[in-house]
DNA sequence: TGCGATGATGTTTACGTAAACATCATGCAC
DNA sequence: GTGCATGATGTTTACGTAAACATCATCGCA
C-alpha cells in the first residue's frame, strides 16, 4: 500500500479511501491511485482488513457430509446468495458423526476466521462438546431441533411428509409405510411424525416404521422387507435417494409401481425425474432455504431487529408415475 | 491476549508460546495460561495471526456448481483432507459459465485471504479473464486442459473409458455408443477420445455421438434416439446420472438392458447400484483424488519440490448387471 | 567457588490497514 | 480584504499476534 501512495503521489490513507470507495477523493487523484495500483499489482491484505474491521466477511458452514443431496444442494444455496451479499463460505468438514468427530470440527472452528456459523446438522450432537465459537460469531440452525437458543431456519418438513402421505390416501391406498431418515435425524424424525400423524387422523393403522440412513443402500434392504409384505400397496420414504432403493427392490421382487405399489419420496432431487417409474415427491425449495440462512445470519450479525417472521419454508407435492390408485384386489 | 497474560501472571509472549504449542514453556507456567485462557473464553485472533504470518491456512475451492456428483463428492473429500492437514477450505462458487460469472468470482477471489486454490472447472473459461490471485497464491487445477501453465490432478479418464468401451466389446457387441458430457467439459473430451480410439483400434465403426450436459435429463433425451436405432446393443455413457436417464428412456421405449442393449457409466456414485438394473460403470477415487489435490497444493505453497510424480489417479471397472452380451439377433 | 552454557521468560517491534484527528487550500460572505 | 466554512488530503495510531532479540536464573563443571 505505501508503494502505491508513493508512486501515486498521495498518502496511504488516500489508498485506503479509494480501495474502499470512500468519497471525497477527488477524480483526478482517484485515477492516479488507480492506475499505481494497478502498475503494482497491488491487492488489499485480507488479513490486515479484518483485523481492522474486526469482521471477517465469512460465513462457516458445518455439516458432516455433502454425499446427501440434500446437503450439497443447500450449501449451494448458501454459497451462492452469500457470494451476492459479499460473505465467503467456508466449509467445516465434521470427519464422522461421533463426540470426536464434532469435538474435532469445533476445535478447529474456534480458530476459525468467521462471522457467523451455518449449521446443517442435528444439535443434539453440538451439546455433547463445549460449543466453542469464535468471539462474537452467530449462529443459525438449519431444519433441527435447537429449541430456543439458536434461531432455525426451517422447512416445513411436517406439510410435506402430509401431503406425501395424504395423496396416497386419496388415491385410495388402506394404509401407508414409511421409510425413515436415521433416528438422529430431526427431519426425518418430524416427516415421520407426520406420517403417523395422517394415518391416526384418518384412523388407518399404522404399520411398522422401517429405517434407513438417507442412502439408496438403507432403501433397498427396507424395500425388500416391504416386498415381502403383500398387504402394502404404498410407501412413503424420507427422502428420494432411499426411495431408489425401495425401486429396485420392489422392482427385484417383481412387485410393480405404481401397479401393486405406490411409492412416494422427499426432496424432489433432479434425478427423481428420470427414476424408474419417475418418482413422485415432495420438492424442497434448496434455494429459498440458503437464502434464508444467509439472511437470517446476517441480520444477527449486524445486530439488526429478529429477522422478518419464523415461517417455514414451504413444499410442495409433485405427482409423476410411481403413484397409483391400489390395485382392486 | 494482554487479559489472559496479565490474568497468568506471564507476558504476552509467552501466551503465544502456549497457544501455539512452541516448546520452552515450563508445565506449571503452560497450565496457569491454560487455566486463564480458559476462564477469560480465549481465541487467539486469526486475522492478526494470519497478518503476523503472512498466511491464512485457508484454500479456496472455485468451481460452477455442486450438483453434479463428482463435484460434490471431490469437493468433501479436498475439504476433509484439507482440515487433517489444518487447512480450511472456502467455497467460491462461478454464478454462470459465462465471461461474467467467472470475472465476478475472481474479483472476489482477488480479495479472498487463500494462500492457494483448487480449480475445479475447465481452464479455457478462466482465461477470458485476467486471473487475478491473491499474491503469491497458487493454483492446481482439476481434470482440466492447463497445459503447462498449470499443476493438474488428473483421474485417469482416458483409461476409464478405454476399460469401459474395452468391456463392451469383449461382451461381443459390434460397436459402442456413446453419450457425453457438454463439449466445454475437458473431462468430457477425454472420455469421448478414448471411446473413439478403442473402436477404432478395434477396427469397429465410430456410431455419431450424442452429447450430454451431465444430467439425467440430458441422457433421457440421449436415451430416446438410442432406442430409436434398432442397430445399438451397447452404451457408454460420460457420468452415472445421464445413464440414469438413459436406462430410463430405454425402458419406456421398451427395451431391455441388459437383454437388448448393455450400459456403462462413470463415476460409480453411490446411487448407481440402485438403478434398474444396477450399472456397471467406471469407479472414480474422489477421495484420492482429494488428497492429491491438497498435498500438490501444499507443497506449491510451502515452495517444496515438485511434489511427487504427476501419476494419474486410477480408475476401474465395476461390473454390475447393466451389461451383458448383446442379443443373439 | 566461579564462570559459561542452557533454558525459561520478558520486551520490542512490525505485519497492512483504516479510523480519528490534523492540516491545508480554496472560495464565499461580509 | 478578512475570516470562516468546506472539502481534500496527510499524519498518527491501534487492531492482536509472533518473530527476534534481551534478560534472567539455574546448573554443571573446572
Amino acid at each position: 500500500m505505501a508503494d502505491v501512495a508513493r508512486l501515486a503521489g498521495v498518502s496511504s490513507q488516500t489508498v485506503s479511501r479509494v480501495s474502499n470507495g470512500h468519497p471525497g477523493v477527488v477524480d483526478a487523484t482517484r485515477q492516479q491511485v488507480l492506475d499505481a495500483m494497478k502498475e503494482l499489482g497491488y491487492r488489499p491484505n485480507s488479513a490486515a482488513r479484518a483485523l481492522k474491521r474486526g469482521e471477517f466477511r465469512t460465513i462457516g458452514v458445518i455439516l458432516f457430509t455433502l454425499a446427501t443431496t440434500g446437503n450439497s444442494r443447500t450449501v449451494e444455496a448458501i454459497a451462492n446468495h452469500a457470494a451476492e451479499q459479499g460473505y465467503a463460505i467456508t466449509l467445516i468438514p465434521v470427519a464422522s458423526p461421533t463426540q470426536d468427530g464434532v469435538l474435532g470440527a469445533f476445535t478447529r472452528l474456534g480458530e476459525l476466521a468467521v462471522d457467523g456459523v451455518i449449521v446443517i446438522m442435528e444439535v443434539h450432537l453440538l451439546d455433547a462438546v463445549a460449543l466453542e465459537l469464535p468471539p462474537g460469531a452467530q449462529v443459525v440452525v438449519v431444519d433441527s431441533d435447537a429449541g430456543d437458543r439458536y434461531p432455525v431456519v426451517d422447512t416445513d418438513q411436517a406439510d410435506g411428509a402430509r401431503q406425501a402421505v395424504s395423496h396416497l390416501l386419496e388415491l385410495g391406498h388402506h394404509t401407508v409405510r414409511h421409510v425413515s431418515g436415521p433416528a438422529e435425524s430431526f427431519s426425518a424424525g418430524r416427516r415421520a411424525q407426520a406420517w403417523r400423524d395422517v394415518l391416526t387422523e384418518a384412523g388407518r393403522p399404522v404399520p411398522p416404521m422401517l429405517q434407513g440412513d438417507w442412502s439408496a443402500e438403507s432403501g433397498y434392504r427396507a424395500g425388500l422387507e416391504i416386498a415381502a409384505d403383500p398387504s402394502c400397496t404404498a410407501v412413503f420414504t424420507a427422502n428420494d435417494q432411499m426411495a431408489l432403493g425401495v425401486l429396485r427392490a420392489l422392482h427385484e421382487r417383481g412387485r410393480r409401481v405404481p401397479e401393486d405399489v405406490s411409492v412416494v419420496g422427499f426432496d424432489d432431487i433432479p434425478d427423481a425425474v428420470s427414476y424408474l417409474p419417475p418418482l413422485t415427491t415432495i420438492h424442497q425449495d434448496f434455494a429459498e432455504m440458503g437464502r434464508r440462512c444467509v439472511d437470517r445470519l446476517l441480520h444477527q450479525i449486524r445486530g439488526e431487529a429478529s429477522p422478518p417472521g419464523r415461517a417455514l419454508v414451504p413444499t410442495r407435492l409433485v405427482t409423476r408415475e410411481s403413484t397409483a390408485p391400489p390395485p382392486a384386489s
